[in-house]
DNA sequence: CCTATATTCAACACATCGGTTGATCAAGGG
DNA sequence: CCCTTGATCAACCGATGTGTTGAATATAGG
């Protein structure tokens, strides 16, 4: 999946609170309500509503729609989209200490 | 690596930010100084240096001495605790969504 | 020693974030 | 039809983030 740079503004400063965090966590072992999400958390309701918000701003869940509630759904590309942007930085640094390293060898 | 919820906190806030985002980018190719780092963008040097204490308090980036310049290198350990923290929960829900494909496949 | 260069500190402005309370909207169930 | 339940909207508050300018610190080098 292709993301721009607003789209990773989003989903990285989505996932920079733990209880944001902690509801990806929930919502990876299946979908969940507003409600539900909020039980573990000692805040509001409204509090927790804002916080779906920005997760679904970010595209990281999606939400359908059940009677009154609003369930919430992970999106598994998206969390793959960051960690496709994170590896490519990782293993060009991991790469280039391996040339370093190899060039040392090299001199002995 | 393991890390706690403020490293979690820390390091995708550090993210969340396209000039430090490109930092990250740059130093995957090499260490650089705190004015080679500001050189692409339009803001002061304060600026910028302040970008590189989030990303050292972050963990993301370590920094040497070299006369009076302090270069930054990449810690790439840092970035695969973040892919870490996302795939165990991409990768739950995808099980689980193949769960689910054979179950109703199963039912037809 | 003196000066230029690299970097940081301090104080300020302004926007955004994360929480609250109180009101409102929407769908179901007796 | 009313009332309850699920969820959201709006206004507000204190804290934090990101930029600025101006001053300070530290090392290099003639």
């Amino acid at each position: 999946m292709m993301v721009d740079d607003d789209q990773l503004d989003r989903a990285f400063a989505a996932l920079a609170d733990p209880v944001r965090r902690a509801m990806i966590a929930r919502l990876s072992r299946g979908p969940a309500t507003v409600n539900e999400l909020a039980d573990p958390f000692p805040i509001t309701k409204q509090a927790v509503s804002r916080h779906i918000q920005v997760l679904e701003a970010a595209g990281l869940i999606t939400r359908t729609r059940d009677g009154q509630r609003r369930p919430c759904h992970l999106v598994p590309a998206a969390l793959e989209a960051l960690t496709s942007w994170i590896d490519e930085y990782r293993l060009e640094t991991e790469r280039r200490f391996r040339r370093m390293e190899a060039l040392l060898d090299k001199e002995q």
